[in-house]
DNA sequence: TGGGAGGGTTGATCTGGGTCAATGCGCCGA
DNA sequence: TCGGCGCATTGACCCAGATCAACCCTCCCA
């Protein structure tokens, strides 16, 4: 039970199948016991909004189960998704008063939260924690500037395939994937979550879409369940040197 | 000179005119000192390169003077800049063996570094230390994902003018101007170096800052010196709502 | 059992910004 | 004093992706 409750924080810092824990409390010890005593469990409906951007958020914790976005919106409306939640990822921001973003459940959502307060006052005495919250949060800015150079420099049709392959990558049991490997996963977005993500029009994702799929890049069964047969091609069309960046 | 030197480490938290403080060790202690047996200078001429990603990098620090840049290339050349370095700021990824980007002096540069080895063992020992620098990264992951909206949704004018924004309030002695002052500042980057940042051609670049001198919202001194005759007009321009971005 | 809402696809057309190319303007070194 | 080089500007043209609009599918509920 704490194993599964705690998946972002039980978990020794080798090698580890979840991508984000928070702390690595060296798995049974009190300080998890610390953690059982301020933590509470918060569920939210596909659609509904966790925090608004600005409100004053008084928790810290992680995605049990379910996605959330992180989006920016424009007084026009426009809007720019800047983050992606999935199980077993951080959300908060310790020392900081107000949420920076619109925090919304696009799936069915748990999460496991810990009042900030107590939280904070942890970090102070649990150095590690703080140590393994940079980590954390520089994975996070890595992610974020790798996703500028897709924002800001790549094509349509590459923006779709490095989505594409992000996902599948982190979707598929992350870790030693062979490339050449037939991967199936679900999109976890509507089109539209799509494009805000990658800072397109709905119709343009799904034009694109469409020519992954006429071309034999991927497959599709049904609107949302892709099946890549041959994912090293797919990072080609994305562009992708590096092995991918991750995504928060 | 210790205060010079250690800009970035010597202010206590409250409210200092320099933005990014990497470490408050409040001033004077021997927290200070120990830090001085570790530093060293390294200069470098405008255009040269400080680290290429993927290399070792064996030292973090700050900006002492002059500017660098965080750039991301694609193997087809297509570059996307997704940091600015100005004096204060900090460099380096505590816990981390090898540079994520590319750094390149803009201008003429001086950079205090640390050793990253002792400078990584006194954060065990200085927890306050590794809290400091988690308050930096996430201001840094605040001021990415800032740029992700600008890259994503805004137009080229927007761009430009977000652009102006962020440099001239950061030049113009940042804090308490009143928005309706006259502001004067330098661009420190070429053209092509703005359309990196922007994600545009530096042609573009070039055609909207002659569009915004000629309807009065900016005027020029030259290429590089710009004044801002009203800046709650630019900020208009930018589309910003928030009161700015801070910039990396 | 039917209609309507939410998501998705596809077509026709328009346009912002990219591309290519010529020209301007200091600044520096011979 | 004259190139020449690095940076910037401007023009002409083009195209990827936005916009506007029609239509499809499937699930749900009256």
């Amino acid at each position: 039970m704490l194993q599964e409750d705690f998946s972002f924080v039980s978990h020794d810092c080798g090698d580890c199948p979840i991508r984000h824990r928070a702390v690595c409390a060296r798995c049974e010890t009190d300080e998890l016991e610390r953690l059982e005593e301020i933590k509470y469990y918060r569920s939210f409906e596909a659609g509904q909004t966790v925090v608004w951007s600005g409100d004053r958020m008084d928790f810290v914790g992680s995605v049990v189960s379910g996605i959330a976005t992180l989006t920016q919106t424009m007084e026009d409306g426009r809007t720019q998704m800047v983050g992606l939640l999935l199980p077993s990822d951080f959300v908060g921001r310790p020392g900081r008063e107000g949420a920076a973003y619109d925090v919304v459940a696009t799936s069915d959502l748990v999460m496991c939260c810990f009042r900030k307060k107590p939280f904070e006052q942890m970090m102070e005495t649990t150095p590690h924690i703080a140590q393994r919250l940079l980590q954390m949060t520089l994975d996070e800015l890595d992610a974020a500037r790798e996703w500028m150079l897709v924002l800001g420099r790549k094509t349509a049709r590459e923006k779709i395939a490095s989505l594409l392959a992000i996902i599948g990558r982190r979707d598929a049991s992350i870790k030693s994937l062979s490339m050449q490997e037939r991967i199936v996963f679900d999109l976890p977005l509507t089109r539209e979550a799509m494009a805000d993500y990658l800072g397109l029009t709905l119709e343009t994702v799904s034009r694109q879409i469409s020519a992954l799929k006429r071309e034999g890049l991927i497959e599709l069964q049904g609107k949302r369940r892709v099946t890549v047969p041959d994912f090293s091609r797919l990072l080609e069309e994305a562009g992708d040197d590096s092995d991918g960046g991750l995504l928060v």
